[in-house]
DNA sequence: GCCAACGTTGGC
DNA sequence: GCCAACGTTGGC
């Protein structure tokens, strides 16, 4: 079992949307990154646990946890010509862009905001704070109990 | 809305 | 395969 953090925008989709979902399960689609892709097609596994951070909005940082609950398939956003995310170089032979589903778990009583991850000396090493673009990330178990912990 | 950092594209 | 130009992400 593996650790993840996953952003989205809030104002596109939030944590809360996921809650809000039937059986609390949604599609996690729309990456369209490779290095994040690599981690979702090759990496990203059912029963694996994420954090969720939310970008791009006033409170920036990980609002709570989901669980991967299948793991990687074609993202069927590329085939769509009506979508923003249609790709006409995928193919359903290669699909180029993939997906997985995630269910929520819970939303922390505080938001870990990006500033008290920068500030946190044992949070340093994390692909957050040392790359900021990736939206597809994994994350060590210690920081996984320390987020989890702050934000309870 | 600005802009730094980084990813992607395309000419050569 | 290099690298300049351009596009996107994302904090502020």
């Amino acid at each position: 079992m593996q650790y993840w953090l996953f952003k989205t925008e809030p104002d596109e989709y939030s944590l809360q949307d996921l809650a809000n979902a039937p059986q609390q399960t949604d599609m996690w689609d729309g990456i369209r990154n490779y290095q994040a892709r690599n981690f979702l097609r090759d990496k990203v596994a059912e029963g694996d646990r994420v954090l969720m951070y939310h970008s791009q909005c006033k409170n920036v940082g990980v609002v709570g946890i989901a669980e991967v609950v299948r793991a990687a398939y074609a993202d069927p956003a590329q085939f769509n010509q009506e979508s923003k995310y249609y790709d006409g170089k995928a193919t359903l032979e290669s699909p180029r862009w993939f997906c997985v589903d995630i269910r929520f778990v819970s939303q922390f009583n505080q938001v870990v905001s990006l500033k008290s991850i920068k500030a946190h000396p044992e949070l340093q090493q994390m692909v957050l704070v040392k790359q900021g673009r990736l939206s597809v990330q994994p994350v060590t178990a210690q920081e996984w109990q320390l987020i989890e912990h702050l934000g309870r």
